[in-house]
RNA sequence: CAACCUGUAACUCAAUUGGUAGAGUACCUCACUUUUAAUGAGGGAGUCGUGAGUUCGAGCCUCACCAGGUUGACCA
């Protein structure tokens, strides 16, 4: 192992530290009593709760000016000012904690522990007098030091996206917005998980592992379990076990699933991703409308104050409610054609007229979802419903109660994407089973995504589902408008990359 | 998978038509008891992503490879 040269000084401070008979990562429990951000937030207001206070964090500024220093400590909630002075960390004769440890020993990255008062320099600054200091555990190696001046000049910032996802650890020490970042998507799920429980829906764990993959369209990870001697899939929703529970008698079960699908990578696709799913016995596509509507308002308030959320350089509303179009409508409101009542030909020579790229495989189906993709989704900034999917691109949704050819369903979009989407559950066992032959005929063609014919979960259905609307939420796409980020990679703490290389091996010596 | 861009000190970046490798921060030494990019003085630090080629001479030109990014195609 070649060590750079801080790292080789951290190192011998390391053992200096031992040698002096402290200990750099001291077992015992560091009772701390109030946060920097409790400090700066209440001191002025009363300062007698602050004259015994005890803190603990990393330690990320040191400015030595002699006999005193300030230096900078920082916690999970922010970073606060400390003095500290040599006599009065090492009150004795004995000046060693202050002329060696402190000004010598410690490093920008250490956690240290400090007790002492609160007081305002000077200049006003709200800063820690210390009275004792102890280190808490010793870094090895040097933190990237963010510094901005004083005309708000950022130095030295830790940018490199790829330095950032693969040390996300150094990323959320000297970053406090990536910080916040995860914060929110926490929150994210808390207010949605309690709004679905405060309704009586019962959260539940549904496989990832499954002998056949259902419930989208995608192409699994497969992989292997020995002792069956059986292949498993790698779940890519997990739609048809949450249906089962309704079979099995549940009113409204969801789930916050880890899904998988070996597929591309980009600003928007991780091979893992979250989504949420939720499924409501009795219940029909529209009912769905309306409770996302309201569940999405709720979030939007609870993480904004307000169901207004700025996102890029859109200021997006949550408020219900939203606009509302079917597919049809929505094509005909943004390219002015309507295709309502046309054939595939006439569908084709639609597309061609609005430069849609088509290829000859694509049935009347397809053509409709690739002119709404090209045409309209690019468009739907603010929360919208589309609803009335042709059927040949929903084979688990309900057919249409009053037109022939679509579905109950609706996808929402947002931010020029989409976030969700849902159906009114097909639960008609003989459809069912129809429409996963359809599927078959599609894989044999070649059609990899093509879904498998589930018979486990056709048996469910013969048993008798109760009419259930259902839908699927992406929570990494929601997070990104949720939290302003404009790559799914900044709402995963540690999205998927390539192996990193390993340092260069030096030649073996023989 | 394709196009384009990037790779120089621990970090952020320079380097003229191809001619001895530079700055700020960080690091090390010294001074300094209200600083805040602390300051002042001094010092050490680089296989210029890797490999080949052109050339008297390559950080710079050519080719290949590696890593990363951006955009596009498919998927949530």
């Amino acid at each position: 192992m070649s060590l750079t040269e801080q790292e080789i000084v951290r190192r011998e401070a390391l053992q200096k530290i031992q040698e002096l008979g402290v200990e750099a990562y001291p077992a015992a429990q560091y009772e701390v009593n109030t946060m920097t951000a409790d400090i700066k937030a209440n001191f002025d207001e009363n300062e007698n709760n602050f004259q015994n206070i005890s803190i603990a964090g990393r330690l990320m500024q040191k400015r030595i000016m002699g006999k005193a220093s300030f230096a900078e400590i920082q916690d999970s909630k922010g970073r606060i000012q400390l003095y500290v002075s040599r006599d009065d960390i090492a009150p004795g004769e004995d000046k060693m904690l202050y002329n060696t440890l402190f000004k010598k020993l410690l490093d920008i990255g250490d956690f240290i522990g400090v007790k002492g008062f609160v007081f305002k320099t000077k200049t006003g600054e709200t800063t820690v007098h210390v009275k004792e200091l102890t280190l808490l555990s010793k870094s090895l190696r040097p933190l990237p030091i963010v510094k901005t001046d004083s005309d708000g000049n950022v130095h030295d910032a830790f940018t490199d996206p790829e330095l950032r996802y693969r040390m996300r650890y150094v990323d959320l020490t000297v970053n406090p917005e990536v910080r916040n970042t995860f914060i929110q998507r926490s929150k994210m799920i808390s207010a949605m998980r309690e709004f679905m429980t405060a309704r009586g829906y019962l959260e539940v764990e549904t496989p990832i592992l499954q002998p056949i993959y259902g419930g989208a369209s995608a192409r699994p990870f497969k992989t292997h379990h020995n002792t069956l001697d059986q292949e498993f899939y790698l779940r890519i929703a997990n739609e048809l076990y949450l249906k089962r529970l309704i079979v099995g008698g549940f009113d409204g079960v969801f789930e916050f699933a880890k899904d998988f699908r070996n597929e591309g990578m980009s600003r928007f696709h991780n091979p893992e991703f979250t989504m949420m799913e939720l499924y409501v016995a009795y219940t029909d596509v529209y009912w769905m409308m309306d409770f996302v509507e309201e569940m999405l308002e709720h979030v939007a308030t609870q993480l904004h104050g307000t169901t207004e959320v700025q996102v890029g350089e859109n200021l997006i509303n949550f408020q219900r409610p939203w606009k509302r179009y079917t597919m049809y409508e929505s094509i005909k409101e943004f390219t002015g054609v309507d295709i309502s009542e046309m054939d595939e030909a006439a569908l084709r020579n639609a597309a061609k007229e609005l430069h849609v790229p088509l290829d000859e495989t694509m049935g009347r189906g397809k053509i409709i979802d690739e002119i709404f993709g090209e045409k309209v989704e690019p468009l739907l900034i603010q929360p919208t419903f589309i609803t009335d999917y042709p059927v040949e691109l929903s084979p688990l949704a309900k057919k249409h109660r009053t037109h022939e050819g679509l579905t109950e369903r609706f996808e929402a979009f947002c931010n020029q994407k989409e976030i969700m989407n849902a159906f009114s559950e097909l639960n008609d066992p003989i459809d069912q089973r129809q429409r996963f032959e359809a599927q078959l005929e599609l894989g044999k063609r070649g059609d990899e995504e093509a879904m498998q014919l589930d018979e486990d979960y056709l048996r469910a259905l013969e048993f008798g589902m109760p009419p259930t609307s259902g839908i699927g939420i992406g929570i990494d796409r929601l997070a990104m408008v949720m939290t302003n980020s404009p790559s799914i990679q900044d709402v995963l703490l540690f999205p998927q990359m390539r192996l990193e290389q390993p340092k260069k091996v030096e030649e073996a010596e023989e």
